[in-house]
DNA sequence: TATGCCGGGCA
DNA sequence: TGCCCGGCATA
């Protein structure tokens, strides 16, 4: 499945990034994944202008991010940020949802420019909304870093959430995976509330990290988020774009499906999710948690919230997990059998490994001191022996620890008198051979 | 299949 | 306790 997911998803994104040809949504999904492989260095392949921006924004921090490209960013005022980001907020909605919604007056030039707009909404708006959140969220992904990405996704919610639903929004389904994200972090519950709903396929969601309020018609969830939670100020009004998010039914259920998998990513997950693809970054999230290999055995501590996707994770957990297994087998059975002193591995009850370890402390050293001679001399005296130091042997063997271990032998590779004198000089094998028990003559 | 032995039974 | 053998594991 994970592998699918983050396929899948390049696959069909690349519709919908065509379709957009702003740097944009290229930029929301990639970002994410990218920071996570390449936590601080990496500065992004140039490839999509806009989206490397948000790595850096990443790290540097929220009002930093602009930089990017463009240093200058960090320096305006806050209100030209503000106007920057609403202007780029505009645009994504514009673009992601409906271009009637609101007008982004020239915001589309402003968009276009991929360096601007990623800066500009980034910076402010963020900070409002889901500053927490962003970071549990991240926490989720898989690792710390997406995080970082999930406050970018934040952004992303504009270009991302977008509804794969019919027409235009296309683009924006990227981006989806993000909000879901949040959304799961910050507010679990709402999520699955919602996905009935989002059902739909148009769905609008307020992002106001305590409302998950899902509204069908984008008026609707303007006026809710503009009314309750921007309350009436001129920029409320064209907030309120930031705090909704437009779901479709495809974008709910990749969310729904990626979010159970970031809990598990956390330090592993990153490679994971870079190789697999930038696009992926959410998706991929979900997808490598899926795939969940290797997570994050030891720390996933947190996995968060994510009661539930710790669980499920299994996958993952199994495979780390397997590991401390094995050593826990291991160990038991050395207590099982090694206790004793020979580390031969347990699985000398079957057969031949043990051979020399156990051999060595029981029975052979016994018997060694006994020199052929003896036994030649004579047999009967040595029947005895042989039942006395098969009796002591078997006892120390016995009491000491080890009972099981009360392997055979293997077959020692020296002749014995069955094979030196054959069945035809029955007589001349020693006393044990005779008896059908370990040959005293010839030890091993 | 032959060999080596354990485990068990019998006297 | 001594002797023998069934049966298993191994080569
Ligand atoms: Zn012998």
């Amino acid at each position: 499945m994970a592998a699918m997911g983050p396929e899948d998803r390049t696959g069909t994104r690349p519709d919908r990034m065509a379709a957009p040809p702003l740097g944009q949504k290229a930029c929301t999904p990639t970002p994410p994944s990218t920071s996570h492989s390449s936590s601080t260095p990496d500065t992004p392949r140039e490839g999509p202008g806009p989206c490397w921006t948000n790595l850096p924004l990443q790290i540097l921090g929220p009002t930093m991010h602009l930089c990017t490209g463009e240093a200058a960013f960090s320096f305006r005022s806050p209100e030209s940020v503000e106007m920057d980001e609403i202007m780029a907020a505009m645009v994504l909605t514009s673009l992601s949802c409906s271009p009637g919604l609101q007008s982004p007056p020239q915001t589309d030039p402003g968009l276009q420019s991929p360096p601007q707009k990623d800066p500009g909404l980034q910076s402010p708006p963020q900070t409002d909304p889901e500053p927490a959140p962003s970071s549990s969220a991240d926490m989720e992904c898989g690792g710390g870093e997406l995080s970082d990405s999930g406050s970018s996704g934040y952004w992303s919610w504009d270009h991302g959430n977008v509804s794969p639903s019919p027409s235009p929004s296309i683009t924006e389904a990227d981006g989806s995976p993000d909000e879901g994200l949040q959304m799961d972090l910050d507010q679990g519950e709402e999520l699955n509330a919602k996905k009935p709903k989002s059902s739909f396929r148009g769905v609008y969601k307020c992002l106001w990290p305590s409302c998950g309020k899902v509204l069908t018609s984008s008026v609707g969830i303007k006026r809710h988020i503009r009314l309750l939670h921007l309350g009436s100020s001129d920029q409320s009004l064209r907030e309120e774009d930031f705090y909704y998010t437009r779901i479709c039914c495809d974008a709910v259920d990749s969310a729904s499906a990626p979010a159970p998998a970031p809990p598990p990513s956390q330090s592993r997950p990153q490679a994971l999710v870079q190789s697999s693809a930038p696009h992926l970054s959410w998706s991929s999230c979900g997808s490598p948690s899926g795939s969940g290999l290797q997570i994050p055995p030891t720390h996933r501590s947190r996995s968060n919230s994510s009661s539930g996707p710790g669980p499920s994770r299994p996958g993952p957990l199994s495979q780390s997990a397997p590991g401390s297994f094995w050593q826990i087998h291991s160990e038991h059975l050395y207590q099982a059998c090694s206790p004793v002193q020979v580390p031969v591995p347990v699985p000398v009850g079957s057969r031949s490994p043990s051979v020399h370890g156990w051999s060595v402390s029981t029975s052979v050293s016994c018997h060694s001191n006994p020199p052929v001679t003896k036994a030649r001399f004579r047999s009967v005296s040595v029947g005895e022996q042989w039942l006395q130091q098969n009796r002591l042997t078997t006892v120390n063997a016995a009491s000491p620890t080890r009972n099981h271990c009360s392997y055979r032998k293997a077959r020692g590779e020296a002749k014995k008198c069955r094979k030196v004198y054959g069945l035809e000089q029955k007589d001349q094998w020693c006393t044990a051979c005779r008896w059908k028990k370990a040959c005293q003559r010839f030890p091993d």
